[in-house]
DNA sequence: GACATATATGTGTGTTTTACATGTATTGAG
DNA sequence: CTCAATACATGTAAAACACACATATATGTC
């Protein structure tokens, strides 16, 4: 068991990061529409969206498995390919609504975002 | 105790909301560098920030003692006006500078939202 | 003066989301 | 054979957030 983390920075600072909550869910379907693939290609290809933070493997595969179960994306076991077993994901017609209503949410975040930077701005 | 609570959203949709993740820290911070203010307040005035998203109350007190903790608010029981006592709450220069902070942050999370909204744009 | 309502500050605890640690199997390079 | 890279996965701790409730002061009203 490692110690515990505090929302401290190392440095005595406060560890500033502002991250879209689940962004990794709406990244992970965004690569998806585009084509389909497999957990590891999305794992590695998931930066060029979320910047540097590299996501949780653990937790993406869970994701996957989640987003499934809801028939957001589908999956079946690519025998095709050398190397280990890969499972191929593509995005469902539900999933790809629902990427649809992230994408209208991000776009209100980016305008509340936008009117805070603005206040911000307003008297510097 | 209440039922548990899932992700799915009532109708079998998947809750869709893209917040920044502790928005609500800035966002306190902002309006108590526009002008030191009491809790009460800032619950009623964070809405003008955060949209209709309302904060809530504990854990804004939490905040506001944590913050104090770290040495970025300051504050201090307001006994001059009538009505149940407050606790005035004011931006230190150190929550001052961590605003700062976050603003940078804010502005890179709003470059990544608008690469991933390009990018969702570019194959329609 | 009893009572409801609004103001004001808090604590306790459950749920959800994210982070970290670890386990298993296949393949290719040396 | 051994090591590293690929590929998929589970277990659990920590952080962030939501919900419920406790306490106290003032104000209007019946």
């Amino acid at each position: 068991m490692r110690g515990p983390r505090s929302r401290r920075h190392h440095g005595g600072r406060w560890r500033v990061l502002a991250r879209v909550e689940r962004f990794a869910e709406p990244a992970l379907m965004l690569l998806l529409r585009e084509r389909p693939a497999h957990g590891y290609e999305l794992l590695e290809r998931l930066p060029e969206l979320t910047g540097e933070q590299r996501i949780e493997m653990g937790n993406l595969y869970r994701l996957l498995r989640a987003l499934e179960e809801e028939g957001l994306v589908s999956s079946e076991w690519d025998a095709s390919s050398p190397g280990p077993a890969k499972r191929r994901y593509s995005l469902t017609p539900a999933g790809s609504r629902l990427l649809d209503q992230w994408v209208d949410a991000l776009r209100q975040a980016q305008l509340r975002t936008e009117r805070f930077l603005a206040r911000y701005e307003e008297r510097r």
